[in-house]
DNA sequence: AATAGAGATGTTTTCAAAATCCTGTGAATA
DNA sequence: TATTCACAGGATTTTGAAAACATCTCTATT
């Protein structure tokens, strides 16, 4: 579905829209735990957001990463299109070059509405929805 | 989504219903043509679809791989779960160890209604009503 | 029985994604 | 302005799926 990487920057979008504001932000080491995800991995992941103006940072002593109130109204499929780009919306199921009407796989039409379903979930919901639901504690970004 | 493997599959299997039946068994080489797949590799696929029973395959001259009526019946469904195990079921789209009601990641609720969909997708259509769809020529298992 | 066709099986190579390492650069503080 | 903290960014290594290769086994045909 997603790329590992696009996981990664999912759970950290979450992970960093719950810990930090404008005045606390929050290190690569404590993304890396609180994420489950490999430090030096999910830094170059973090760079990448930031690039895309997903996220912002702030270098030197007591920098890190924050997100302000625009940032929060980042879709999920703002992440995943930073980091995986358009391939959810143009990957043919069973793998032909495009997916597309005028040279349909045998699935292409089964396969249309889950994808609609797809897309919707992905651009619906902002990250500041998800970062409400993880403070009601049901939820959660990694095991144990 | 599906692995290289399974796309592959579900590719052959249906060249393979629409192309033969009992009397005329169709070969590696041409399944490969047919469905754009690496020959070799196909080949291997086509092995574990024989060895689980998913489609008969009969050596020596004038051999190769053919369904019959029952195999015809299969979903897509079984054969994803003959290459790729049942991740499909039991993956996290936020990639925790497992998709579970207890533990659920924060996209959890939004993503159960995306894979019920799948689900019905690939449990509903069998092998032989795709095949039919092909037989209409307005669907295509390669490019060009 | 010998031959050749065709799938079955096992091994090796290739390649891209994932993970790691290392050096560079900006910012805060003393 | 020197130092150190923390992100930025390039280069490199590791890993595992995908692809290619080689060999074995079975069977129809002669
Ligand atoms: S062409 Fe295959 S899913 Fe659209
Ligand atoms: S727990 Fe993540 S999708 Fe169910």
């Amino acid at each position: 579905m997603f790329s590992k990487s696009c996981e990664y920057a999912i759970k950290a979008m979450i992970f960093v829209a719950q810990k930090s504001d404008n005045e606390t932000r929050i290190g690569v080491k404590e993304i890396a735990k609180g994420t489950d995800a490999p430090e030096h991995f999910i830094a170059k992941i973090m760079q990448d957001l930031s690039r895309r103006k997903l996220i912002h940072s702030v270098k030197g002593p007591n920098g890190g990463f924050y997100m302000d109130k625009q940032d929060l109204m980042s879709s999920i499929a703002d992440v995943v299109r930073a980091i995986d780009g358009d391939k959810i919306y143009s990957d043919c199921v069973l793998g032909l070059k495009a997916c597309s009407e005028k040279n349909p796989c045998p699935v292409h039409h089964e396969y249309k509405e889950v994808k609609k379903n797809l897309i919707k979930m992905i651009e619906k919901n902002t990250i500041g929805e998800f970062k409400e639901k993880l403070d009601s504690g049901k939820y959660f970004l990694k095991n144990n």
